[in-house]
RNA sequence: GGGAGCGUAGCUCAGGGGAAGAGCGUCUGCCUUACAAGCAGAAGGUCGUAGGUUCAAGUCCUACCGCUCCCA
């Protein structure tokens, strides 16, 4: 069988991918143990960017290794309707197509221009997901906002309302002026700023003087009703209790004092705008003091901002500043750094606002969250995360769940016009169960998309009825996902599951990297910088990203993605290509043979030795998510002991000892491919089905190999590490001397007992080291460069003309070599210390290794000392 | 202000108590009929700085310097 002489990723993806997809391989049986995991559903607001390639790689990397692990493997996939950010993409698409403002439909239309959007949206990333070869279940695909969890999220809802952790009020939250709506405290992303700090003069209603408060926000004076002082601060106890005139407005406002108040910050009195300041809210709520809103919904002055009406916020920042400077009430301005709260989705700065909206009252909900996690229920890799997420859930706050968006889950309340009842219902509502009216209507807002999220590893299978997928995959068994949604969504969906499964959605979560640029930025679309998955597989395939991706996640550290590991992967894929390719070209006559039937050689039996070492090593590693160990321990493997040595071992072999030869290859590849699989399916797909031997009908199904004890030859691996060594050193006096690789050389050795296979020895090095003859002799010849020595050989490469000088140059070089190495094994076993408390492994380690350099020093010392003598 | 992570070869990164590894790049040879996306060899690091623990420290501890990030 013939294969082409380039690997080429494009002609081979997307036939297998459609192959597993209609063979039904992702699907899982439900039969035996299972293994189950969502995935985190990217949004529908456009492409999946190399994050999602990473999550989605590394879980496909486990869920494959456990399908071949024999598990009943379900990875249920799906996109997130995600709120904000797709409505916001919407009426950017509806401005820039038609010209159009969301106002400008009805909500009904403007749904069902969504709904479009959402269908073609999803498709494309399902489609997305297809090309980087993830191995998820789509007859099981689900849609955040899809019918069965719209069910699942009122039930929720309303349950939680009526158990009194759901409620409505009026609180200052965030709202983001450019979106419409209101926003979580996770939501607000907090950057320091370059600002002002301007201290103005807030005089006494009655004689003179005054108070200075300093602020960054001079326009939100506008809507100021106290100023604070610390009650123990010996500057302002004399005027607590007086009243202020509010400069530009004559409002009379009290000085109060609250402990809250920090002395040193300004002036140590602060002005109190309670309806624009989380702390002032507080302080006023303390102080009953009145709510002045200034603002509308797109943060411009409203009514209560008398001649300022109209103004946005900026605007009148600098209104107000000149106002005030010009009425004398502006003392200082200071430059000032501090930190203000932008919206996650659109960047625009959040305006703190007091308003009516839906809280979920978390303390008593985190309770258990947090034990599960305490007690190790729930664990994460890397260990560390586990103190972020505790640290956040000890100290967790009320969520505020309520949106003012048109998309998303609506919220689950009717309010009856006739009698003013508040009615949670998870039916839709037509007649008022109290009055009877029919005069009931829905609240208008929705939810926080991530309600929906918490609820998505049982809401996906199918609760709140009691469905066998929910009896059989939850709780699931792994969660794989970015640091930055521990709040956001793992936490929360611990919360949920724990409330309304009564059990833990998954046992382990592993937090995978951020996928940075070069220069270690985070990727963005303002930036430019950002790598297109789709883009990295139509130049190099998907399984060179794959692998690429694997080999950059050790744990814990951010991924810097310098585009030309994609190259070094690709090269490496294209090796597995070349490889096969050889093996397949000499399989002329073969016959699958029981490797245990075979009369082995100790090449042979070295490389599957070997391939008994890589296979523990990637197991071992995938069982601890060390993605990078398992990667690059097949890597090496695959490239440096089976191509580097035994293809070329199998170069000779296939010539004496064919059949052999021959079923050691493809037993090798076929373990290889088994083991390489979860990292480069298509490839290792492709490669594997040429292979003539008895198989299952794909590798996605495939049996993972177990290490056997049976093909482990610690004598053989012994005997062609001096194998390597000795050829080593031919090509090192080759280099060393002059004589290229084309030139056939001749090589003499001496053997000191029997404990090295002579025939063997001598055909495997005469073979690698490409030599025209190899002889044992006595002793060194007279005209030879020292190749190799060691306890058993010594190995001499003959030369036509020995030139002395550079012969003993090399050898001296050696020799000092091996004697430094050598003082540091005598200056430790002289250290009494060293004897006593290192370990008898260790101590006898340093002597076997002080005994061997001796050794070859004397022996090259001999050798030097012939030259020269 | 509180917390976390990271400083290892020119570059990008592994390694986490028993005196340093890869890929890319550089240099020297090779079109050795699987692969020039390859093969063979070489150069290149007092593992951020200073202390400490230990028989032994890139590796553990402390402080400091530098760079990220999270929370307030």
């Amino acid at each position: 069988m013939e294969i082409g002489t380039r690997y080429e990723p494009r002609s081979i993806e997307n036939k297998w991918y459609e192959f597993w997809e209609k063979e039904g391989f992702f699907t899982p049986k439900g039969q035996g143990d299972k293994f189950s995991i969502v995935i985190p559903p990217p949004n529908i607001t456009g492409r999946i960017h190399m994050g999602h390639a990473l999550n989605m790689t590394l879980q496909d990397i486990v869920v494959r290794y456990k399908r071949m692990k024999g598990y009943d493997t379900l990875w249920l996939p799906g996109e997130d309707h995600a709120g904000i950010a797709t409505q916001n993409a919407v009426e950017k698409y509806l401005a820039e197509t038609e010209g159009k403002k969301k106002e400008d439909f009805t909500r009904e239309e403007f749904l069902e221009i969504v709904w479009k959007w959402a269908k073609r949206y999803r498709k494309e990333i399902a489609d997305q997901i297809r090309a980087l070869g993830a191995s998820v279940d789509w007859t099981r695909e689900r849609f955040t906002l899809d019918e069965g969890l719209n069910k699942a999220v009122r039930k929720v809802f309303v349950q939680l309302y009526k158990e009194g952790l759901i409620y409505k009020g009026k609180y200052i939250v965030n709202w983001c002026p450019r979106c419409g709506t209101v926003l979580s405290d996770e939501e607000v992303e907090h950057e320091e700023h370059q600002g002002k700090l301007y201290y103005i003069l807030y005089p006494f209603e009655d004689g003179d003087g005054g108070i200075v408060v300093a602020t960054t926000r001079p326009e939100t004076m506008l809507g100021d009703t106290a100023v604070a002082v610390h009650p123990e601060d010996e500057r302002y106890k004399d005027f607590v209790g007086k009243t202020l005139i509010l400069p530009l407005v004559g409002r009379r406002i009290p000085v109060i004092a609250d402990k809250y108040v920090d002395p040193s910050f300004g002036t140590g009195a602060v002005k109190i705008t309670p309806a624009h300041d989380p702390n002032d809210f507080l302080i006023a709520q303390n102080h009953d003091l009145p709510m002045v809103n200034i603002f509308d919904d797109s943060a411009r002055v409203n009514e209560n901002g008398g001649k300022y009406e109209g103004l946005d916020r900026y605007e009148a920042r600098k209104a107000v500043v000149k106002d005030l400077e010009e009425q004398g009430f502006l003392t200082k301005v200071e430059d000032y750094t501090h930190s203000i709260g932008h919206c996650y989705r659109c960047h625009e700065v959040i305006e703190p606002r007091v308003s009516d909206q839906w809280f979920v009252k978390m303390k008593p909900l985190a309770k258990k969250a947090i034990e599960a996690v305490e007690k190790g229920e729930i664990r994460f890799f890397p260990e560390r995360w586990t103190r972020v997420y505790l640290n956040w859930m000890y100290e967790i706050r009320d969520w505020c769940i309520s949106r003012q968006l048109w998309w998303g889950h609506r919220i689950p309340i009717w309010y009856c016009e006739e009698c003013g009842e508040v009615i949670p219902s998870e039916e839709e509502l037509e007649k008022c169960p109290k009055c009877g009216s029919d005069q009931v209507y829905q609240d208008p807002d929705v939810l926080d998309t991530w309600f929906s999220s918490a609820l998505w590893p049982f809401s996906t299978m199918g609760w709140p009825e009691e469905t066998d997928d929910l009896k059989r995959y939850y709780p699931t068994d792994l969660l794989i996902t970015g640091f930055d949604i521990i709040f956001f969504w793992v936490a929360r969906m611990i919360v949920m599951g724990l409330k309304f499964m009564g059990k833990k959605p998954f046992s382990h979560v592993y937090i995978h990297q951020l996928v940075r640029d070069k220069y270690g930025r985070k990727m963005s679309k303002s930036l430019g910088n950002g790598i297109d998955p789709l883009d990295v597989i139509e130049e190099y395939g998907a399984d060179p990203m794959r692998f690429t991706l694997a080999m950059l996640a050790a744990q814990g550290r951010d991924i810097k993605l310098d585009p030309r590991f994609f190259e070094t992967y690709r090269r490496f894929a294209n090796k597995i290509w070349n490889a096969t390719r050889f093996v397949l070209m000499n399989l002329d006559g073969f016959e699958e043979k029981d490797l245990e039937e075979l009369d082995l050689s100790p090449g042979d039996e070295w490389i599957l030795s070997r391939l008994q070492n890589v296979i523990s090593t990637v197991t071992e590693a995938l069982e601890s998510y060390d993605f990078n160990i398992a990667a690059k321990a097949i890597y090496d493997f695959f490239w440096s002991e089976f191509c580097d040595w035994y293809i070329e071992l199998a170069k000779q072999g296939l010539k004496n000892r064919r059949m052999e030869t021959q079923n050691v290859l493809v037993h090798v590849l076929d373990r290889s491919f088994r083991l390489l699989h979860p990292f480069m399916p298509f490839l290792t797909e492709e490669l594997w089905q040429k292979l003539p031997i008895n198989k299952e009908k794909s590798l996605t199904i495939a049996r993972w190999p177990d290490a056997n004890s049976k093909f482990v030859f610690q004598e053989s691996e012994r005997f062609f590490n001096v194998v390597m060594g000795t050829v080593r050193g031919i090509r090192n006096v080759r280099a060393d001397m002059d004589m290229p690789q084309s030139t056939k050389v001749r090589v003499a050795y001496t053997m000191k007992n029997d404990a090295i296979p002579r025939g063997y020895f001598e055909d495997y090095v005469k073979h690698l080291g490409n030599l025209e003859d190899l002889e044992e002799v006595e002793r060194r010849p007279s005209r030879s460069a020292v190749a190799h020595v060691d306890d058993h050989v010594e190995v001499f490469v003959l030369l036509k003309e020995l030139d002395f000088r550079k012969e003993a140059e090399r050898l001296k070089g050696k020799i000092s070599k091996l004697i430094k190495e050598k003082e540091r094994y005598v200056k430790k076993l002289e250290n009494p210390m060293f004897v006593s408390r290192a370990s008898e492994d260790i101590v006898e380690e340093t002597r076997k290794k002080l005994e061997d350099l001796s050794k070859a020093i004397t022996r090259l010392q001999n050798l030097l000392e012939e030259l020269e003598g």
